[in-house]
Order: C-alpha cells, then sequence, then structure tokens
DNA sequence: CGGATAGTTGACTTGCGTCAATCCGCGTGG
DNA sequence: CCACGCGGATTGACGCAAGTCAACTATCCG
C-alpha cells in the first residue's frame, strides 16, 4: 500500500510503501494530518487493529510495544531519507535509492534477494513518491536499464549491477538493515501502553 | 537551530528548524541516521538532558511524557509536510508555506505576529532547507516582495499581506494550531519512561 | 471489437542551477 | 584611518534537467 497526501490542484505526493509484515497507520493515530491518505496497491490483507486491543496486547506483550515504537521510529527515518533524496539528488539518484531501498525493505521479509524481487508499482506512482513526472520517470528506467544497474519490467525488478547500483545512489547498506543500536538494551519492561492511553484517553 | 544531513558531494539538505523552546534531538534517540547533524543558527541556550534523567522526570511528571511525544509527532508531521512541499511545490510556493510555518511556529511561542517575526536564516540555509540554490531563493524571495506577499530583510520577515500568502501557498492554517486532536482525553497516566527503558536498557 | 489503463517515445518549453560579476556591511590588522 | 578580506545579498547570461503536450503501442477485459 501506500500513503500519500493529496493538494489542492490534483498533485499528489506519495510519502512511503507499505509492504507486507508492515504496521500501518502509526503516524496517523498520534497526530492526524489533513489531506492525508491511504491507498492498496495489490491485493491487501489486512487486520485492523483497535486502539483498545492494542493497549491491551502491550499489557501482555510488552516487547511488542518497543518493537512498535522502534518501527514507527524506523519509518520517520525513512521519511527523513526520502526528504533528503527529493530535495538534493537528482531523477536518476533518486530512482536507484528508491528501489534499492524498497529491496532492502523486501529482504527483511524475505521477498527480495540481491537479484531482485517483484513490484506491482505503476510509473505513475513512482512518480507521485519521487516527485517526478510519470514521463520523465520512463526515460530514467531506461537510462538504468541501459546503464546496466537495474531493470523494472513486468512487474520485476532485476538488478544487473547490485554494487553499482549501491554506488551510484550513494545508498548506506547500514540504515535498514541492523536491528537498532539501541535496541541492544534487556529491554521487557513495560511499556507504551500508558504513554498511549495518556494521549487518548482509557 | 537547524539539523540537516550531508551528502557525499557537499551538498546538504536541512530537515527541520528548531526554534527557543524546542526539544531536540528526540528523533536521535531512538535510531540513529547516518549522516544526520545538527548546527546552531543564532546564539543559543541550551540544556543537556540525559536519557537517564529524563526518564527520573517522565516518573514525577507523567503528562511530560505525553507531551514529548506529542511532539515528536508533531515533528514528523512537518517533516512530511516538508517532503510534499519540496516534493510537489515550486519554489515560490514553497518558500512562502515555510516562512508561514515558521511563522506559525514562532507565534506558539510569542515571536511572532500576523505582521511578521525576526529570522536570522541566511539565504544559503533557505536554499539547504527548500532544497533550491542560494541564487533561485534570491529571484523568489524578490518575487514575493514585488508581489506585495512578504519581505524577508536584515533578519527580519514582514508578511505585507497575510490572507494573500495563506492562500497562494495553500497553507493549513489548522495543522499547527490546535493541540492535537487527541491530546483531549482524562491523560496523566504514566508514561513514556517504560518504553524508553525498553529501547535503552535501565 | 471497443475502451480502459499502462508504458514508450519524440518535440518543445520552462523552472531552476551554474557561473560570474558586483555590491554591501563588518571586522581585522597594518 | 584606510585597506583588505570575507560572508552574505543581488543580478544577469546561459545551459540543462525535468515538465508538458501529444502521438503511438501493448495489454487486459467486458
Amino acid at each position: 500500500m501506500c500513503s500519500y497526501k493529496l493538494l489542492p490542484g490534483g498533485t499528489r505526493q506519495v510519502v512511503d510503501v507499505q509492504i507486507p509484515g508492515d504496521f500501518l497507520g502509526l503516524r496517523s493515530v498520534l497526530f492526524r494530518t489533513a489531506g492525508h491518505n491511504i491507498e492498496p496497491i495489490s491485493r491487501v490483507q489486512a487486520s485492523e487493529v483497535q486502539v483498545r486491543d492494542l493497549l491491551e496486547a502491550f499489557q501482555t506483550a510488552p516487547r511488542l510495544a518497543a518493537t512498535l515504537l522502534w518501527a514507527a521510529s524506523r519509518d520517520e527515518a525513512m521519511v527523513v531519507e526520502h526528504l533528503v533524496g527529493i530535495g538534493r539528488r537528482d531523477a536518476k539518484q533518486r530512482m536507484a535509492h528508491f528501489l534499492l531501498e524498497l529491496g532492502a525493505r523486501l529482504k527483511l521479509v524475505r521477498l527480495a534477494s540481491n537479484d531482485g524481487y517483484n513490484c506491482q508499482l505503476t510509473q505513475y506512482l513512482l512518480a507521485d513518491a519521487l516527485g517526478l513526472s510519470a514521463v520523465h520517470v520512463n526515460r530514467v528506467l531506461r537510462e538504468l536499464r541501459e546503464d546496466g544497474l537495474v531493470t523494472f519490467q513486468q512487474g520485476k525488478v532485476t538488478f544487473g549491477d547490485f554494487d553499482g547500483m549501491v554506488a551510484f545512489s550513494e545508498f548506506d547498506r547500514q540504515y535498514l538493515d541492523h536491528d537498532g543500536p539501541l535496541m541492544t538494551g534487556p529491554g521487557g519492561s513495560p511499556s507504551a501502553v500508558q504513554v498511549l492511553t495518556a494521549m487518548t484517553g482509557p
């Protein structure tokens, strides 16, 4: 799925993309932002979680709370990286970086390897995610293909030269691989439940 | 102050700007991102807070935890808005939106009114924040001045036509004014302390 | 078969970057 | 006191990356 914001004028900006296993809507629980929507891309299987139930779950499984907070934190780090990319990378590098990052995330849930992965994103959606026009997305993908770096056709992303991609896009191999440098403590104590309670009322 | 990321190649992207009263470094507590730095802009008065002390403070002042979490959430919302602006607004609108948003935040701590505010940001810094070149920042500021919308000279931002600015930049008056739609519950129960403990170890 | 939706490509336009020159205020040191 | 250097602001000329418009193809589906 993807979450995006619509602007008056009809354009939209995709903020981030959700993949299988992701927890959706963490951001909007605490701070509802206007004009923010989510949309399915491929067939989705999802479970709705009531805040109430989530709080209970935190009681019985304290580490869940910590994990979820960490996920929220990681999501924000990705938004920041996204921001940097749009602000300071050109279209080609931006695309390469995006495809690598998506691959890295899919790899964590065994839906990608260094060879490539399946990906149903349309070029229009890529355009809205990367702040480009659909036409230019197409051109950039062709260039990357001609350079032998990646191929993105028929719903498949195939890396031709993975290391070349990493080098070209200046991708930081670290930033999604680890489990969080501060997650190493003993942990296990309760829990985010009180915080959420304080925010939302019992 | 401002927090930014440096890219190989010498360019940088300013992610957000801190104003008096802001809590700094919430993001990096949980998830350290590479190449992320902060830098003072004007003379800064700051207190360093040890995570340890923060946790204790949460014990005695539970609402502090909730407030801080809300602040973190608001910061993320601003980053998202920033992302949208860079991705889908042209330079002029982006600048107008940025100046309004900064004004709205400063108003909350009584450092701005609808007339304007003091602002020591250089055009180079604006450029790095908005994903533009310094030269173009200058051009855009001149255009906005000639349109009678804002003047930004000698460290002073002066709104010539506040409503015009809001309309032109499609600024959402809501999104920083309220105290958070979900902050309305009774609240007051403890606290973020356990969460942070779980993340960092005791 | 027609009508969506997505991808592809070419021709043209434009917003913004780059380079370069100038100007201004300020501090520093001779 | 003036010369100098420096960081910031300003402006013009020029080039390029990316947007826009438009045509054409491919594929799927009713």
